[in-house]
DNA sequence: TGTACATCAGTGAACGCGCGTTCACTGATGTAC
DNA sequence: TGTACATCAGTGAACGCGCGTTCACTGATGTAC
């Protein structure tokens, strides 16, 4: 037998526990399964996160860490492109980082931490843009826009905004 | 007491479930205390809907009819506008209603007729149309965007896209 | 109008299940001396 | 280098829970005659 120490059981568990999320969607994700797949107790996850809800919290905040990696640098239709095929690799994970209405403050911070830029560019433009792609990923993933790379391109050149002062109504 | 035969508890069981889901999502929805809401037997229910799968299908069709009305007749930003305030009113409902991955058929049929309009604008003007308004709505139910009427019109208000051939790559 | 009967929408008891979480524990690790 | 001890990451048994679903049933309704 290897340690009896895991080393790092927290990764482990995210790890496993990110697998089933894609399998079954956040409901179908338990504590006592993500600790079967990573083969420990089926209390083990507990020293590493105080109860079911955190261990969710964790895999969103991961899952914006690597969200933010995708998209940095990017800009323009390259950066709508990457954020639709981030939700599209990942639907589960995608839909879990946007599900809560009330947002975590850590989950948050780390979101923040992610979409420096995003938050920055707070004008109506810079929301519309985000509301597309984000719009687009999951009207993708919920099958009723048409999947597949050209689709994606299409709808993202046909956007454009407006510039300048917006009309105040 | 009324009569035993309750009249319309079909109807009774998907309007006590419609207030369930919006109080703990979809995941937070069971038969039992939908039946419970309604005031009949536990299994009551399994009289109207065969399992708690077709309840949800149910809730989701449903929602499909009142959005369809609600958009009934408008377009460009008022549609926009409609869509984007059924989504806040009815946050989990409208979830529920796009979380398939693969589309239940005879939802699919409600959506179909609801949709008629949008169903046939293909183009990729109009799928960015759609986009945009289906991703913010959900980015202020997530609370990632500003909440509020002014601003969903400023939104709205930024969006201009191209027409005529689209450039093909 | 009255009766017999088929239909069907409910009831209440019961099942088995996996889950989240807690508990007392044990074995491994690291450190002070 | 060797020993005593504190720390801590795991284990395994146990709890109580609400759930989905099935079953045999009963009371209400509608219809044929």
């Amino acid at each position: 037998m290897a340690t009896y120490h895991h080393g790092d059981l927290r990764a482990a568990i995210l790890a496993a526990a990110a697998t089933l999320l894609e399998e079954g969607g956040a409901t179908g994700l338990s504590v006592r399964e993500a600790a079967r797949r990573a083969g420990v107790s089926h209390n083990a996850p507990y020293r590493h996160f105080p109860d079911r809800e955190s261990l969710l919290t964790g895999l969103a905040a991961n899952g914006f860490v690597q969200l933010g990696a995708a998209l940095k640098g990017r800009t323009g239709r390259e950066f709508g492109a990457a954020y639709v095929a981030f939700a599209l690799e990942h639907p589960e994970r995608f839909r879990l980082m946007f599900a809560g209405a009330r947002p975590n403050a850590d989950l948050h911070a780390q979101f923040a931490q992610s979409f420096a830029h995003l938050g920055a560019d707070a004008t109506a433009a810079g929301a519309a843009a985000w509301s597309l792609v984000h719009g687009l990923a999951l009207l993708i993933l919920a099958g009723r826009l048409e999947h597949g790379d050209d689709f994606v391109r299409r709808v993202l050149g046909a956007m454009r905004f407006a510039t300048g002062p917006q009309r105040s109504a």
